[in-house]
DNA sequence: TTGACAACCTAACATATGTTAGGTATCCTA
DNA sequence: TAGGATACCTAACATATGTTAGGTTGTCAA
């Protein structure tokens, strides 16, 4: 990765920050905006960004920026390429409180980035043996994406009462059913005050 | 958070998957072209999804979408209660060379202590639906323990010739069998030059 | 049976957008 | 001492963009 010039290294953690606190990319402008530049220099800065490997740009379209200089070292490793992330493991869920209130909170634990790539996920003991049709045995746990819906075919955690269950999500029919994929159990449908709490995005098993 | 319609959530869900693809979130109109719908009808979508408190939407900037329906699961700053391990990740099984030899690892990766108790153990790729049956997935990860010999009942990697594969170990009869959890397929007696690598511990996937 | 809402449409508008062209000044290196 | 890279500029261009206005159709609860 070639080396960046000072500058080139401002206008690189700008875009950063403006991703982290705006969920998308900056425009030309708005970079040239904070600098006080104008967009024509910022373009330089960003082909320069783009021919050093640190960014992708898509052409002509606005914001379709996107940052790649966190891509790991080629060849032979033997040192970690990627960090840990802190995931809490929830269980009781109590009702009226926010999944992640720290009452519901056992303990953390450190997982690769590449399992949880977003913000707020956490971790569920799977109870029960509803959902084996999945690969998703009793005792899993499960990494879940806070997200308040989801869609058809999703694997999902809901809230009923004050349990959370993994089922999946059919939405082909009239109404919404939890599905658990072992076929010994039978879906059932979705009452009004079920909560989508997020969808799983991995799973983790110790034998 | 108010109900979506089915539509408004496939809507929705384009777009945390566009975002998650891209790094940006995409325009009305790229909206509207995978749903083959003009773009003030996606606009029409858009306002419903902020309205209803999933979405936030910067006025007339392209791109500014933001989804927001992962409020309320603010997670408290996490801190560090347990040590990650680094696993490497095999991948081809060389034959002659020993399975962890600097040749054979892709890559390597974190994990919480609690699930790689043994040192030396290490990570690989499950190909095929062999083992469905014990809830492992073609593509998921599992983690292996080494050890040449293992007991009846055990999931285990054994080399055939030059791949490494997942099986369940069966002793209770006269010859010993690798058994395939799925019942699609059919038990195999084991070779004479089968080799068990070792012992599955664990189990990672994501989706 | 009315009215609200959802889900689409066509057509048009103003403009913010990425980009290009051509220029100046400074610095470092061959 | 020439050349290249960096870092900026002004001016202009084509267009993809979000948005608005004004429809149609169907569904569903009051």
């Amino acid at each position: 990765m070639e080396q960046l010039t000072a500058r080139q290294g401002e206008i690189l953690g700008f875009i950063r920050a403006f991703i982290d606190r705006h969920g998308y990319p900056p425009t030309v402008r708005e970079i040239g905006r904070h600098f006080r530049i104008q967009s024509s220099s910022v373009f330089d800065h960003l082909e320069a960004l783009k021919r050093k490997g640190h960014l992708e740009k898509q052409g002509f379209k606005p914001r379709a920026l996107r940052i790649r200089d966190d891509r790991g070292v080629e060849g032979p490793v033997t040192y970690s390429e990627e960090e840990s992330v802190l995931v809490p493991i929830v269980g009781r869920v109590a009702a009226g409180l926010p999944i992640l209130a720290e009452e519901n909170i056992e303990e953390r634990v450190p997982l690769p980035q590449r399992l949880v790539r977003h913000k707020n996920s956490f971790l569920l003991r799977v109870q029960g043996d509803s959902m084996t049709g999945s690969g998703i045995l009793d005792g899993d746990h499960v990494i879940v994406r806070p997200q308040a819906w989801a869609n058809h075919g999703d694997i999902v955690v809901v809230r009923m009462e004050d349990e959370a269950t993994v089922k999946k999500l059919d939405m082909s029919r009239d109404k919404i059913f939890l599905v658990p994929t072992n076929p010994a159990y039978k879906p059932m449908p979705a009452k009004p005050n079920t909560l989508i709490l997020g969808k799983v995005v991995g799973l983790i098993r110790g034998y």
